[in-house]
DNA sequence: CCTAGATTATTCGTACACAAACGAATATTT
DNA sequence: AAATATTCGTTTGTGTACGAATAATCTAGG
């Protein structure tokens, strides 16, 4: 009777993980305003912000997103004004990323509602078990061997 | 100094799940074999497994996937010739899924491995830390009045 | 019975996610 | 300097992810 329950899915961590990036995201969605502004795109301008100028593939890893996936969203952030490309003198291959000055605006006026939707998906558990999870979920997202 | 640091990227839930939701994948995909299932479509046959014959939007649902993504991950299980699809003779809208032969003997070889994937993911943590993360990660899983 | 509403599967469009391969440019080695 | 290796950004291909729209079907209320 047991012989093919043995696997449960749903205490899986993968699926676990999963599902709660699903619930996180629909969170962002509902608070992000009118931006539109995905997860991604999030990111990248919180970084582009804090480091005003760094090369694509600099900010993919800062982000922890590939080269292939950087290429897009920076091509759809620069589309729609936010961001600023121009190739870097020193090396002909970078291209060297800055916020325009509606990028910066457009995360200036944003970026408090960061903290908001990380408590909001935090929410269903107490203030001392925020705390431990987000640790112990720090460990778990260390990556082997890198990091800049 | 700090005008601007007030955010940090890497201490948010969201950006960390996303990252440890990379990094299980990663595991997963070493571990999963020559079978190249991917998350999604080892869920799929786990749930088939367990059910023996389910609708493919009730499929979607137990697996956490929308009717649009569940569409495509059956779509390639079914090229494959891992599972079977026969409409529903009670309703004419609905697909019965069921595993095939082949899917079931595969699904059958690798799911063993699925708890060494979970144990990889974990590892990281501490014996007790690992039941502490879980139990929390399942809180924040939870989608706010639904689940079949 | 019959219409209003819900459900099923599909399709379209947009946005990640990442392997793989590519040309251009830089860095390292001999 | 020449040959080799590495890095940068891009493109292609496959696979999630999900909102929105659709046709076919089922269900419920009048």
């Amino acid at each position: 009777m047991t012989s093919k329950e043995g696997y449960i899915l749903e205490t899986q961590a993968g699926h676990l993980l999963r599902r709660a990036h699903q619930r996180h995201s629909a969170i962002f969605q509902e608070n992000i305003g009118e931006s539109q502004l995905t997860p991604l795109q999030f990111a990248a301008l919180v970084k582009l912000r804090d480091l005003e100028e760094v090369s694509q593939n600099h900010l993919g890893r800062l982000t922890a997103m590939d080269a292939a996936t950087m290429q897009g969203v920076i091509k759809r952030l620069a589309s729609r004004g936010l961001i600023e490309r121009r190739p870097d003198p020193n090396d002909r291959r970078r291209l060297i990323l800055s916020l325009s000055a509606e990028g910066k605006a457009c995360i200036d006026a944003i970026i408090q509602n960061g903290s908001g939707i990380t408590a909001q998906t935090l929410a269903p558990l107490s203030s001392s078990e925020q705390k431990i999870f987000l640790d112990l979920l720090t460990k778990l997202a260390q990556m082997n061997g890198n990091g800049d």
